[in-house]
DNA sequence: CTGAAAGCGCTAACAA
DNA sequence: TTGTTAGCGCTTTCAG
């Protein structure tokens, strides 16, 4: 017949052509191919066999249209340039990709408002949305999760399902080491004070280090990037602790630049923690002594807690509403026992 | 009226709503809404009140069903796992949203034939596809192209625009830059070779040594990864050469850390140059050596040849089919003159 | 088990 | 300038 092997931009086939060739009605055909066992088998193979022959492709748009279900989710991250989101992507690109879902990658650039906006615009589109690091009110959050399934990574609202890893926890065990190596003056680097992970860390390292009779102190708050390593850095040479922890390890690669180029020696001089073990933090000089999160892992597991959402029959108080993954302490070579010479030594 | 500040997942306001509301025709509402100035000023302005007042937001599988543009692009990477990758996601991300197109992100996991299937599949669901390393063949991406806009980073096919970094010029300089340095015994490591800027970095480092008279070799392919880099470095100093010039960052990285532990020194005893300037080149150690790819411009670049392609009347030919972005060398410390001792020194 | 028919929300002729 | 009328491709009652 009339198979012109697709010219540019054909007119894609449908059920209806399907329905045209095997001779039954469109209605059947879109039961045969959503709902085997519906159908008669003996038909069922027919319309299979003419929609392999003519290479038909379902159009998701028509099936959104009716079904209501669009199989994509959105990921929103604050910043594609920070590596911390790559694994958040990496880890929710595989799940997504496994369970069949288009992902919808959302540069939110830390602004709130363009968060809500854009996820209220996109909700009939989308199935579901993880959120990695909002910058949402919990009024905000709890509103929009009413409007859309969510899934929030690092960051809790009332009756939104999330997961969070464990940095304070880690925090504690890095305290811990710190303490250990003889450190007695330790200080915090901070990152942004509105980011719920933040606020965080720094009250478990003040926690733990009050239960072993010691303060610490906190300099900062820095956007947490590397340039700003600098002047972190400086503001923590000038404390003269002997050791410091950063908020995230872009920060605390910055600083042992910084360190560098001031002839501070580390861990000699000063010992630094980070926080994430993002890539890089195993290859920057010295090897950085950070909390490994386990990220791509984050990612998976939000979007399972999703999926598994979606496909419950009702809205039954689910399982599991919040996961908490842990972070272990990694040590390599940024950290060290306290030495005589002062961290304000310079060469 | 009745307003009820729409409750968990409330059917959404649709033009009709408007219509009623404001006592036109729903067909007026859709032009209002997307071709203000076919439209009565007066009657507009009622229409985008009600419009606002309703909080309509325009459904688009509705309106992808009737117009056949869906504002979505895809995003192939061949393994979101690689930094490279990262700068390609972070331009097109950036290009992407700013002309209010969906980005929709892919990994097909070097694999031609998911790569070809996917793009098939989707081919209603996308206005157009970025392939970033694309491993099909010549005929495939031909083909799918004839099927859905495409715009191809880092290899070339005919009739199909591309954006492609011009790491080959580049490579000629830092052989240049090798040799200056005394070196006259430079290796290449090989990443995989069914890739087609693999292939060219090898023709163009054979090339230019050549015009210097100097004959090259290769080890290899390795897979570009840092593991690799192991396996490399043993390599390479197998070939006894004084200086050598990776594949890629990845590789150069994993090469560095192996030295480290073979007690061989970079760049006393062997001068390393990568590709790419990816994150983490310039805080390893040694920093590297590498050339400098500007890896987010291309995607952006990329982009706008789409979508500039996408906004045309019709299809005529183009006039930028295809661009070439230059790379630099970027010197930092893990290249040096060439020293008595060998690269055989162990500690 | 299958067919007919009614939409989903929107756009695009074609009239008026 | 606006309204009427068809669909886009698919799912889903509701009959048969």
């Amino acid at each position: 017949m009339d198979s012109p092997r697709q010219p540019k931009r054909a007119r894609p086939v449908t059920i209806n052509d399907i329905a045209a060739v095997t001779g039954v009605a469109a209605s059947t055909v879109s039961r045969a191919l959503t709902r085997p066992g519906r159908v008669n088998p003996a038909t069922r193979q027919r319309i299979e066999a003419a929609a392999r022959e003519l290479n038909y492709v379902p159009n998701s748009q028509a099936r959104a249209l009716t079904s209501g279900r669009t199989r994509t989710v959105a990921v929103l991250v604050s910043d594609v340039t920070n590596p911390f989101y790559f694994g958040i992507i990496r880890g929710t690109q595989q799940g997504l990709k496994a369970a069949g879902y288009a992902h919808l990658l959302i540069d939110v650039e830390d602004s709130g408002e363009l968060e809500a906006q854009t996820l209220h615009r996109m909700r009939q589109s989308l199935d579901g949305a993880i959120l990695a690091a909002s910058r949402l009110s919990e009024r905000e959050l709890v509103g929009l999760a009413a409007e859309i399934p969510l899934v929030t990574v690092n960051r809790t609202a009332r009756g939104v399902p999330s997961v969070v890893i464990d940095t304070p926890t880690g925090i504690g065990q890095a305290i811990e080491h710190l303490i250990s190596l003889g450190h007695r003056d330790i200080v915090y680097v901070s990152g942004p004070v509105r980011s719920w992970p933040n606020e965080a860390r720094w009250h478990s390292m003040r926690t733990t280090a009050a239960g072993h009779g010691l303060q610490v102190r906190r300099v900062g708050p820095f956007p947490p990037e590397r340039p700003s390593g600098s002047a972190a850095a400086d503001a923590v040479v000038n404390t003269r602790a002997t050791a410091c922890v950063a908020f995230n390890d872009l920060l605390a690669i910055g600083m042992l630049t910084r360190f560098r180029e001031r002839g501070i020696r580390v861990p000699e001089d000063l010992s630094v923690v980070g926080c994430d073990d993002i890539f890089g933090a195993d290859f920057c000089n010295p090897p950085l002594t950070t909390l490994t999160a386990p990220i791509d892992q984050a990612g998976r597991v939000a979007v399972s807690m999703l999926l598994s959402r979606l496909t419950e029959r009702t809205t039954p108080p689910g399982p599991r509403r919040s996961v908490m993954l842990p972070t272990h302490l990694t040590v390599r070579e940024s950290t060290g026992p306290v030495t005589d010479a002062g961290p304000t030594r310079r060469r």
